[in-house]
This record gives C-alpha cells, sequence and structure tokens, in this order.
RNA sequence: GCGGGAUUAGCUCAGCGGUAGAGCACUUCGUUGACAUCGAAGGGGUCACAAGUUCGAUCCUUGUAUCUCGCACCA
C-alpha cells in the first residue's frame, strides 16, 4: 500500500488505541534487565479541569521525557491522576446543582453533597484524563490515582490506590511529632466560600481606596497642646486639640478597635499617650473608650502617625495587640457580614468598657464570643457597613476637615451662582490600596480570628532548604532555586485546615477537658470543660477512642465504654458518666485539610505508601519534576518538606520549571481577554504532533513562552516534509527489503556522510535532552530532517536512484530505509503519532516503542577518511558532479544548487533543474 | 520596599569570550519527478546605553535606562 496523505485525526485515535492495548505505557515497558528506572510523577490536574495550553505544554514535556528515557531501556514510570482540588471541585459541583435546579448544597447536607461529587466525578471527572490522551501521554494509565481515593464514601472503583489512608496517617504522624498544631489566630477567611485559606490563596491587587480621616475624641473632653514640626524642628503648627486624628481605610472596623497607637518617639502625641480616646461610632451613650498606646509599628510620617488597633482585622494590628495585650473584637460572620448574634450592643458596650477600664479580666474566649457591633449596623454587609459608618461620623462633624479646593466665596455669596459648596470638607484620599482577593472566589478576603490548624512549618523547613543547597535536589532553571530559598527562608505557619466538605476530614476528635480539683474543704472533684476540649488524634475512630479511655479512665470512676445511642455513633463515645451522670461525648473535627497537603503527598502517595510496595521500593525518589513555576510554593516546596518530613528522603532528583503559557503577544490567557487557546482546537487543525513540536520548540531554558499558531503550522508542514520523506523512499523502493536494525554499510560518499550526519543529530539530541533543553533538541532535529536529510540528502541519492549501479542502489536503498528509520527514532519522543504511522505503515514492522534509542557516535559511523563535515560535503558533492556525468548533464546544471555554492564550485546558472 | 527575569533581524525568540543564528514575515525566481503544508536565491542587526576586565566583549563585572514577573506593604 503506498502511502496516502497523512490523516492526524484518524491516525492519532487508533494509534494511541493500539499502544494502550499493547500496553506499550505500562511501568517497566521495555526496560531492558537490570535497567534504572526512572520515574515522573504527573503534576495532577484538577479532577475537574479541562486540558489547557498550560497542561498542554507541561505534559508533552514529560511525555518527551519519558518516551526518550522509555526507548534507552530505562525501567519507566510515569504516574498519572488527578487532584480532588477541594474548593474548585465543591464551588463546580455547588454550580451545578443550581443550574440543574437540585437542592442546594446546605440542602443537601454532607453526607449527601459528597456523595453528589462522587456522582459527578465519575460522570465527568474523566475528561481531562482523555484529553491529555489526545495529546499522546504516555501514562501508565493502568495507574491511576486521585488524591480523595479511599476515603469514606468513596465507590470502590474510582481508582486504584488508598490516597486517603495515606494522607490521614501522615497527618496522625505529623500531629505525634508536634509538627501540627491548632490555635487561634487570624487567618485569611474567604466570605464566599466560608472557609481559612492559606497565603497563598490570597492575590493582592491594586484596586482604588479611600482613606478617611477621623477624629477620636480625648475623654472627659481632654485637651493637649498639638505641635507640628518641619524636618529643621521648626514648628509650623500648634493648636490646641480634644481630639486625636486617625487615619483608616476599612471605618467599618472601628468597632472594633482596642487602641489607639502611636509611636514611642512621637513628640506629637507624647501628652496624651496614656489617656483614653472615644470610638466615634455608635450610640453616644455607650460609646467605648480605648487607651493610646505606644508600640514600635506605627510610622511617624504617615497619615497622622496614630494607627487604630483593630487586633480581630488586620495582620498588623493583631500583632500589636498580641504585644500590649489588648482585646481583639471580632465584628463579622463567616460571610463578612457584620455579626448580628450575642448580647444587645448596650451590654457588649458596657463589659468591653470595664475591659478597657482594667476593671474586668478577659480572656480569648469571651473577647470571641462579645458582639461590639450596634445594633443599627448588625446583619449589615461591611461594605454597606461601611458606607453608613462614614456617613454617620460627618453627620455627627467627626471627619477632619480640610480646605475645599473647589470652594468659591464669591459664588457663594452670589445667589444665582450659589452651588451649595462647603469652605471645608470631610479629609478623605482617594488612594490605591493593595486589596486581598480570593484566588478562586474573587472575593475580598477578611482576616478573621479562627481557630485552624496549622503546618509548623519552621520545624520541617531545614531539609527542605538543606536538599537544594548540598545539591541532592536540582532545580531548573537556576534561578528558581534562588525563589525557592526565598520564599522558605521566610515561610510563615501554613494554615491547612479548610471549612468545607469536600476533602480529607480531619481526623481528631475532641472531648470535654477534665482537671482534678481540690476543694476548700479538702475534697476532689472534676472539672468538665468542653470550651476549651482536649484531642484525640488518631487514623481511626478507635485510635481516638483509646485515646480517649486512656483520657478518661483516670479521672473517674470509668471502667468501661458503652456503644453511644445517638445517630452519629461513628463520632461520639460514652464513657460513663461526666458530673452531670451523663455519657461524655466526643465530636470530630469537621474541617477537612488543604488540597495542597494531600498533593503534597503525591510521589509516596500515589506508589503505595504506607505499605512497603515494590513500587514503591523500585520508583522513589522519582527522577524529574516538570511543572509550572506558579507551582513551586504550593506543591514543589510542600513535597519537599513533607516527604522529608514523612520518610526522610526527597521526593524526586531534578524539578524543571517552566513560565505560563502566553498568547502569541505575550499576554496572559483569560477569558475576560478572549484570547485563550483551546490546545485541543489546535490539535484537531494542525495535529497533537504538531502542537508537542511546537511546544517542545519553546521549551528554552527560562524562556518565555508565547504561542504562536503560525509556528505551530509551521511543524505542521515539518510534519509533511517527513511524510514526504518517506513517500520518496518509498517510491524508490528502500522500504522493499525487511527491516533491519543493523547499520548498512556504505561505500558511496552520501551515503557515508548521511550516516555520520544522523550520528551527530542523536548525540545532539541526548546533549540536549540530558540538559532539559527541549529547544535545542528540536531545532537540531528540525535542522538536520530538513535541511540535510531532505535538502541535501534526498537530492543527492536521485542520481544514484537514477543511474546508479545495482549494487550502488541497493547500498543507498538500505542507508536511505536504515536513515529514515532513525530519524523516525530519533523525533518519535517530540512527534510520536506520525513516527508511529510511519513506522508501521513502512519502514517497520513493529511498535516503535520496542525500538531500542541508539548509541553511536558520530566517531562510530564517520568514515575513516573523512574527518570533518567540509571533508564530508565536499566528497558529497563529487558524487554528484560525478552522478551528473554518468547522465551527461551538460555542465553548469546544478542538481544539489545548495551544495555547489557551499563549496564554492560554480555560480548557479539554472537552479534547481536536472 | 525585597527578590527574580528580560533588552539580539520587521515580529517571536535561540545563542555564544574569537566571521551574528532560527522560524515567521518580506523581495525575486521556479510547479509535469518526495514535498506549493514546496523549492532556489536574497535583503535585513552599533546584539538597550555607559564604563571596566581581556590580545579580543553581544557574551564576564559594575552602573544606568526601560520592560516584566513573584513576594510583601503603611493605618
Amino acid at each position: 500500500m503506498a502511502l496516502g496523505k497523512f490523516n492526524a485525526a484518524e491516525v492519532e485515535a487508533r494509534i494511541y488505541a493500539d499502544w494502550e492495548a499493547a500496553g506499550c505505557f505500562a511501568a517497566g515497558a521495555n526496560a531492558r534487565t537490570d535497567a534504572a528506572t526512572y520515574s515522573v510523577m504527573i503534576p495532577p490536574p484538577n479532577v475537574t479541569g479541562v486540558l489547557h495550553m498550560g497542561h498542554a505544554f507541561n505534559n508533552t514535556l514529560q511525555d518527551v521525557m519519558v518516551r526518550w528515557h522509555r526507548m534507552r531501556g530505562f525501567d519507566t514510570l510515569w504516574q498519572p491522576g488527578t487532584d480532588h482540588a477541594g474548593i474548585a471541585t465543591q464551588m463546580v459541583v455547588e454550580r451545578r446543582l443550581a443550574e440543574t435546579q437540585q437542592p442546594s448544597r446546605t440542602k443537601l447536607g454532607r453526607d449527601a453533597f459528597t456523595q453528589k461529587i462522587w456522582e459527578w466525578k465519575a460522570e465527568s471527572g474523566g475528561t481531562i484524563v482523555s484529553q491529555l490522551k489526545r495529546l499522546g501521554a504516555s501514562c501508565d494509565w493502568s495507574r491511576e490515582a486521585f488524591t480523595m481515593s479511599g476515603a469514606p464514601g468513596a465507590p470502590q472503583d474510582v481508582s486504584s490506590g488508598n490516597f486517603h489512608d495515606a494522607v490521614i496517617k501522615v497527618f496522625v504522624e505529623m500531629y505525634n511529632k508536634g509538627l501540627i498544631y491548632r490555635g487561634k489566630r487570624l487567618v485569611n477567611w474567604d466570605p464566599h466560600f466560608e472557609t481559612a485559606i492559606s497565603d497563598l490563596e490570597v492575590e493582592n491587587i491594586e484596586v482604588a481606596g479611600h482613606m478617611w480621616h477621623f477624629k477620636y475624641p480625648l475623654a472627659g473632653g481632654a485637651t493637649y497642646e498639638y505641635v507640628e514640626k518641619d524636618e529643621d524642628g521648626i514648628e509650623i503648627l500648634r493648636e490646641t486639640r480634644d481630639y486625636i486624628s486617625i487615619a483608616t481605610t476599612r471605618p467599618e472596623t472601628m468597632l472594633g478597635d482596642g487602641a489607639v497607637a502611636v509611636h514611642p518617639s512621637d513628640e506629637r502625641y507624647a501628652p496624651i499617650v496614656g489617656k483614653l480616646c472615644e470610638i466615634p461610632v455608635g450610640p453616644k451613650e455607650h460609646r467605648r473608650l480605648i487607651p493610646i498606646i505606644t508600640d514600635e509599628y506605627p510610622d511617624k510620617d504617615f497619615g497622622s502617625g496614630a494607627v487604630k488597633i483593630t487586633g480581630a482585622h488586620d495582620f498588623n494590628d493583631y500583632q500589636v495587640a498580641k504585644r500590649g495585650n489588648i482585646p481583639m473584637y471580632n465584628l463579622m460572620d463567616t460571610r463578612a457580614d457584620m455579626r448580628a448574634d450575642g448580647n444587645p450592643y448596650a451590654v457588649e458596650a458596657a463589659i468591653a468598657q470595664k475591659i478597657a477600664n482594667g476593671e474586668q479580666d478577659f480572656d480569648e474566649a469571651m473577647i470571641a464570643a462579645m458582639n461590639l457591633v450596634p445594633d443599627e449596623y448588625r446583619g449589615l454587609d461591611r461594605f454597606d457597613a461601611r458606607k453608613r459608618v462614614v456617613a454617620d461620623i460627618i453627620a455627627e462633624g467627626l471627619a477632619v476637615m480640610v480646605d475645599n479646593p473647589d470652594f468659591d466665596a464669591e459664588a457663594e455669596a452670589d445667589p444665582d451662582r450659589r452651588v451649595g459648596n462647603l469652605p471645608t470638607i470631610p479629609k478623605v484620599e482617594n488612594k490605591p490600596i493593595m486589596q486581598p482577593f480570593g484566588d478562586r472566589s474573587k472575593v475580598v478576603i477578611e482576616p478573621l480570628l479562627t481557630d485552624q490548624w496549622f503546618v509548623d512549618t519552621d520545624k520541617i523547613v531545614g531539609p527542605a532548604l538543606d536538599a537544594v543547597r548540598n545539591g541532592d535536589v536540582k532545580i531548573l532553571p537556576e534561578s528558581g532555586q534562588k525563589v525557592y530559598y526565598h520564599w522558605l527562608e521566610n515561610i510563615e505557619p501554613w494554615c491547612i485546615s479548610r471549612q468545607l466538605w469536600w476533602g480529607h476530614q480531619i481526623p481528631v476528635w475532641y472531648g470535654p477537658s477534665v482537671t482534678h480539683v481540690t476543694n476548700d474543704d479538702g475534697t476532689a472533684s472534676d472539672d468538665w470543660d468542653t470550651q476549651n476540649p482536649v484531642h484525640f488524634c488518631g487514623a481511626t475512630m478507635d485510635e481516638a477512642l483509646a485515646q480517649a479511655v486512656d483520657y478518661y479512665q483516670p479521672s473517674g470512676a470509668f471502667g468501661y465504654l458503652l456503644p453511644d445511642e445517638a445517630e452519629n455513633a461513628e463520632a461520639s463515645i460514652s464513657i460513663p458518666f461526666d458530673e452531670h451522670g451523663q455519657p461524655v461525648r466526643l465530636w470530630r473535627d469537621p474541617d477537612v485539610l488543604d488540597t495542597w497537603f494531600s498533593s503534597g503527598l503525591w510521589p509516596i502517595g500515589t506508589l503505595g505508601w504506607p505499605e512497603d510496595t515494590p513500587e514503591l521500593a523500585k520508583y522513589f525518589p522519582t527522577s524529574d519534576l516538570i511543572t509550572g513555576q506558579d507551582i513551586l510554593f504550593f506543591w514543589v516546596a510542600r513535597m519537599m518538606m513533607m516527604q522529608l518530613a514523612v520518610v526522610d528522603q526527597k521526593p524526586f532528583d531534578t524539578v524543571y520549571l517552566h513560565g505560563l503559557v502566553r498568547d502569541a503577544k505575550g499576554k496572559k490567557m483569560s477569558k475576560s481577554t478572549g484570547n485563550v487557546v483551546d490546545p485541543l482546537d489546535l490539535i484537531d487543525e494542525y495535529g497533537a504532533d504538531a502542537l508537542r513540536f511546537a511546544s517542545a520548540a519553546m521549551a528554552s531554558l527560562g524562556g518565555t513562552l508565547k504561542l504562536d499558531t503560525q509556528r505551530i503550522a509551521g511543524y505542521r508542514n515539518f510534519g509533511t516534509k517527513l511524510w514526504n520523506a518517506a513517500s520518496f523512499g518509498e517510491r524508490n523502493g528502500t522500504f522493499d527489503v525487511p527491516h533491519s536494525d543493523a547499520i548498512p554499510d556504505a561505500t558511496l560518499t552520501p551515503n557515508r556522510w548521511i550516516k555520520g550526519e544522523i550520528a551527530r543529530t542523536r548525540e545532539a539530541v541526548d546533549t540536549a535532552l540530558t540538559d532539559y533543553r527541549f529547544n535545542d533538541a528540536a531545532s537540531a532535529l528540525y535542522g538536520f530532517v530538513w535541511g540535510t536529510f531532505c535538502d541535501w540528502y534526498i537530492e543527492l541519492t536521485k542520481p544514484i536512484f537514477d543511474s546508479g549501479s545495482e549494487a550502488e542502489i541497493a547500498e543507498t536503498k538500505a542507508v536511505y530505509a536504515w536513515g529514515l528509520d532513525q530519524c523516525l527514532i530519533l523525533l518519535h519522543p517530540i512527534m510520536p503519532f506520525i513516527t508511529e504511522e510511519l513506522w508501521g505503515q513502512k519502514v517497520r514492522p513493529k511498535r516503535l516503542i520496542h525500538a531500542d534509542w541508539p548509541t553511536y557516535t558520530a566517531a562510530d559511523l564517520a568514515a575513516p577518511d573523512a574527518d570533518s563535515e567540509l571533508g564530508w560535503v565536499t566528497g558529497a558533492i563529487d558524487a554528484v558532479r560525478s552522478a551528473r556525468a554518468q547522465m551527461h548533464v551538460p555542465a553548469g546544471t546544478c542538481i544539489c544548487a545548495r551544495a555547489e555554492r557551499t563549496a564554492s564550485i560554480a555560480p548557479v546558472t539554472q537552479p534547481n533543474s536536472l
């Protein structure tokens, strides 16, 4: 059968199915005996995901490396799988419930909702996997993993493995080692998803904002001399004030102020430090007085130099408040609306005032329960509350006033021109401010004081830094190392608890704490406290129960356990009796773990840890990690920390980081800009090989990735060129002889020359891929196949096929067939489909995966009498000339114009004629 | 503010201590012989700027400018 046109769509589907059916991608396929191992972990795409250009690029690079190693006989594993992606997936499924008029998440309840997610996953969770297959990804799909496999409620057949147990085991181990703790901290709170998120999930974006200047009146109408001096110490302003001026961008948080802070060296406010001032919001009769304190934090030169301290709603203030033991009043609920719970404002304010006066002790729990939002603001959206507060303060005349630049006294005096301007207006500065947004929800993040679980990153960061510093783990390009160091050296505790339902539920059960107290009369009793519960952390309910028994037994006459008759028997335990003679009830932490906590265990988790599996022994630590630099902190650094903390081994040898794929002009692809390129469209139009070749060609170390479809079209053409080269060979009968792996002998100069060129190309490709220089490999191949093999060698063989001797033709056929075969082998990692197709159609009767990567060198193949490329080229031209002589072609005619020009033999008089 | 990166042909980008490279675009010519998704020929660059190191700098050093990306951030 003659070669027809190359139909990418048809070929790709057929060949991929053949590969899978033949088990070409299974771990260890094509491995030599005693082969070294090569393993790669796919960066698990979100199970909700669809393939975008970043995936296409990233997975192409992985596939190139994996195929290259597999062909070289390595025992190769490319481990695929998907990530459960807590927030993203919960968001998608919630949206879908709404679209299909199904009950909402909250109506369904936790169990039913997670069941919906499992159903959704079974239905459409495989989308991205099938898309990766279209790209040609040679993952071992039989090992496909999922970061929620094995979780309660998971269908048995969903995915192989039990990732859940691994995640839970790690949590328990880290908890037991003191690497994980729970605490009340100010965290980034996403009011849309109503969950805490980590620092990394917050995007700070500059938006237009305002800074309002308000007066906090001094208590009891006290006054002081306010003196402003310039740089030279010369007095520029002196006035008697009965207030302190405060600037804020967030007036709604004034309600939770605990103090006003000034810098200790700020002379302007020295007279009033230690005095009280009044928060100018809320009902007059219950306005709170707060102290004026000193702290290093305020900047004398910014604003008025005085800062209101709202510990529960600002990260800087939080630190000040902790230093100064200032109470932190939480003003908002989980949706960032002004709180509507608790006692009426009058009651709460009175208590707060006692605290401010030092007349009442306070603790965190008590403060957290207090609601200091005035009644009329309760339940308001935070931004509505801001408007109300501002309006109320201004109406009361407690805003700082400044000259109105628009005020025109004459005009105001003239009844016809009067516009009602006032000579002074409230001081409001328009000012760009950095505002935190949730990376998924896109709503403004609120610092919120809540109880959360944290990884004590300080304790596990050391080995992760050392491994890179001492070269155990290499990060490419090198600039990635510096970024890695910079982040890890300044690492903050990692908040890992999420108030979501889709995820690994934290394996901690709480129970009331019990303390023995000796009463005044000498009797002993137990003090039960559910506000400050004890933790029982265990991989299973039974483990937690055992701990609970140990804890509670010594504290009383608790001899045995009783099964709880409550509905939720799983999460409760009965121990007779507490102080009221009631069973002791445990309750499980409802929160789940940050998705990145589980994906941080991807390397060991997918290989079967904590079981001591053969795969773990063989493929871990993995070889290369190829991923986007945007998840260096999210994922790479955390894998480093966690693998080292859990199994005391590095997760991989080398990290290859690449940038974001941008459009042809270098702009970020985004839906709103409308410049998103769908890789599947590109595959449809140009074929997967063209997209892959373009990806490889773009992938210079540290280079920018601008995707130009013109370029992809060019590589599609390259495929056509290759196809036509095969077609030329076919027409000349080069594939008539059964395929042989043996390197054919050559006596004719062009044949001897091309063998050397092929060997040089093989060396170039190997060198390039060894150094992760995909673009070098691509350009070496492009240049060789098009510029050398097609432009020169084919031209050189024409006269031989036309008029050479039988022996010459036979030799040339053999060399040509072998040469094309070598082209296909070298191209295969980048262009697997077209090479495989040519292989199956004509060149060699086996799956290419069984074609071993060549190891010859130029020295092996180049003839001993020609040690330089120029020598070979010159010889080749001689061959052309002698062939021409045999054909009696008139002098001056050119068969290979370029060859003649290079050797400066003769001017081209009739280009391309024969 | 801290930290990366960039600046080379019209465009997009490689590269390198010793004659400046590719693709695309452009110009001219060429289609019955693998290929028009093609072939042949060709034009086009003070390698951002300045100083330094060197026999020699686009490359190394320092500085400047412009651009860009992370991280943080002043109420």
